[in-house]
DNA sequence: GCCTGGACTGGAATCGTTTCCATGTCATCG
DNA sequence: CGATGACATGGAAACGATTCCAGTCCAGGC
């Protein structure tokens, strides 16, 4: 059918077409006001018949605007699940029809600064910085020239708007569920590494919860070492099922802990969920669901974080950026561990 | 420090600032010869002084190239191991300058189109489109108004270049790597669903490699059911336990099952891998590393075909690109189930 | 001393839109 | 019936770069 145009046809091939002006031409393209119901047919007609696209680089160098927006990231691909992030990003700017130019750090500094760089000289509507976990962020001073809106992470004088996941509320949330299922006893598996505000944040969570109901006790604790990937977590279960007045459930700061955990609890013959009960955190789909039992998990809000912070920097009419800190619910997936 | 510039300066601020023409601060810009180093170097402390930063809509308007090329993508998050492809695109593109616009179409073919159209609009140097899985593809025509490489998948008419996995080839080569082992019966758990390429490939790469040695036996082989996530593994793996001659080893084609006939197997009591052997395939890092004992698989190239598509997209200095069929290896990735 | 050609430079034209201003037309109102 | 707006339209200017053309300068060859 339509063969492949050649030689892109521009406004104004499409004005002395429809025998108009161009002026009209774009009036029409822009939806104003003012324009004969005629006119327009014929300036629509002509479009259609010479297959005619706007130029969006001419369009940006005129209006300021490029109907595009930065994407930049520490780790996409570390910690894969994490990608809801992106996912969630783009699908809101997509409602705004506008595009995302997305670009993966692999956690050098010097390519986000060049980035951003590169971003701010394309006329970037606005830019998102996601970290894959949650921490303090650092970055250049010209963040500051165009809306910005950080993920997972936050800057040391918060004046960039962030949005990250609610670690203490998650982790309170898990452990009164724990509480209420009638265990007295929880241990804590917690993370290790640098995702210091987890880390802190789902340990005060956990305390919190087991003082509220005088059940504290320190050693129930198990702090996370710096293997990565939850390896530690064969050893801490191991340690927590030690214990003389040895828990009924295991909250894991990760899931991946909890993977390693119930390698742990199979190797001594403790029953999942009916000896001890198993939380993870963060589901991480791919562990959760090759795990049996099913692991229940707090699911952290990528795909909502991603929405979030696209939606709020688009729905700003223009005006500058309110640098709010939002903290984002992580709601509880209920599988087969509790 | 440098306060944030509000207002941006022109090239022919530049120009006035530094005392020549507007031509000349172009020509430095562009590394173009035929300009005196005094000229070179008051230009460039001008520059430094105003702050200034080309405009690249201005750039593109007047020379073509917009310096970004476009992504698309069918199901970003639903196999999330592979953005891996997303991640060697990025990566390869930033190598030549150039920035990535991703979209995730989610399966939903009118967002595919109109993606294309977008990113037509922006002039982008070139598209990448993306399949999550193995299969054929559907694309508009206008996807040939600019240089196209097509990831896990192809054209009917084979009209744009494409990088695939060698299917055929991973299976035969993990079918006698078994078979190296000692191994003479091998049961093949094949995938399900609509990923056509792959469950045809591997089975073809299983079977010849079988016959090779004549040691195929159509008993061995059960085809997979449409669940998903590989969730036939469990029954599959229990049917092939039952064979009056019991294989000693099993082909998963992808890694899910094999998570699922580990489960079977334990529940049987079979020991992994010295009663009997176990190979993925995908090498879906969280599921075969939360496997005990870990997973030995056939690792999908997904980086590999990030890479490979950018790479020859940008590789050709412009002249139309020959529309290759590329199939890159999966290599073996040994752990301990074999 | 004149001519030639190469190096260097300034400035106009151009890319494809949007926007603003000026003009023309027509119905309405006093 | 002339003045007044509202509406419709054409066309020029502007956005910020690159590129081409023409002009200046200077060294070297005759």
């Amino acid at each position: 059918m339509s063969s492949i145009r050649s030689t892109k046809s521009t406004i104004r091939d499409i004005a002395s077409h429809a025998g108009v002006g161009a002026g009209t031409v774009s009036r029409v393209l822009n939806n104003h006001p003012h324009v004969s119901d005629s006119t327009r047919a014929k300036v629509l007609k002509a479009i259609e018949e010479l297959n005619y696209r706007p130029s969006f680089s001419a369009r940006q160098m005129r209006t300021g605007k490029s109907q595009v927006i930065g994407f930049i990231t520490d780790e996409i691909a570390s910690t894969q699940f994490a990608v809801n992030i992106i996912k969630g990003a783009q699908a809101v700017a997509w409602d705004y029809g506008k595009l995302v130019l997305v670009v993966n750090s692999d956690g050098n500094r010097a390519i986000e600064y060049e980035a951003i760089e590169m971003m701010l000289e394309r006329g970037v509507d606005g830019i998102i910085y996601a970290s894959m976990f949650h921490r303090q962020a650092q970055l250049p001073d010209s963040i500051h020239e165009v809306p910005a809106v950080l993920i997972d992470c936050f800057l040391p004088d918060r004046s960039l708007p962030s949005v990250v996941p609610d670690e203490f509320g998650a982790a309170h949330e898990a452990t009164e569920i724990l509480i209420r299922k009638g265990h007295r006893r929880i241990g804590l598996i917690n993370l290790g590494g640098e995702a210091k505000p987890a880390i802190e944040g789902r340990l005060a969570g956990y305390t919190a919860a087991m003082q509220a109901h005088g059940l504290y006790d320190p050693d129930l604790i198990v702090h996370g070492g710096d293997e990565g990937a939850g390896r530690h977590g064969y050893a801490s279960a191991m340690k927590l099922m030690k214990l003389t007045e040895r828990p009924t459930a295991i909250f894991c700061a990760q899931d991946r802990i909890a993977a390693q955990a119930y390698r742990a609890l199979h190797e001594l013959g403790i029953a999942i969920p009916n000896e001890v009960a198993v939380m993870g955190f963060d589901n991480h789909i791919d562990v959760a669901t090759t795990l049996s039992p099913l692991l229940s998990t707090m699911a952290l809000p990528h795909l909502e974080m991603g929405q979030w912070a696209v939606e709020y920097l688009l729905s700003g009419a223009g005006e500058p950026l309110e640098p709010v800190q939002v903290k984002l619910p992580c709601p509880y997936i209920e599988r087969q561990s509790i």
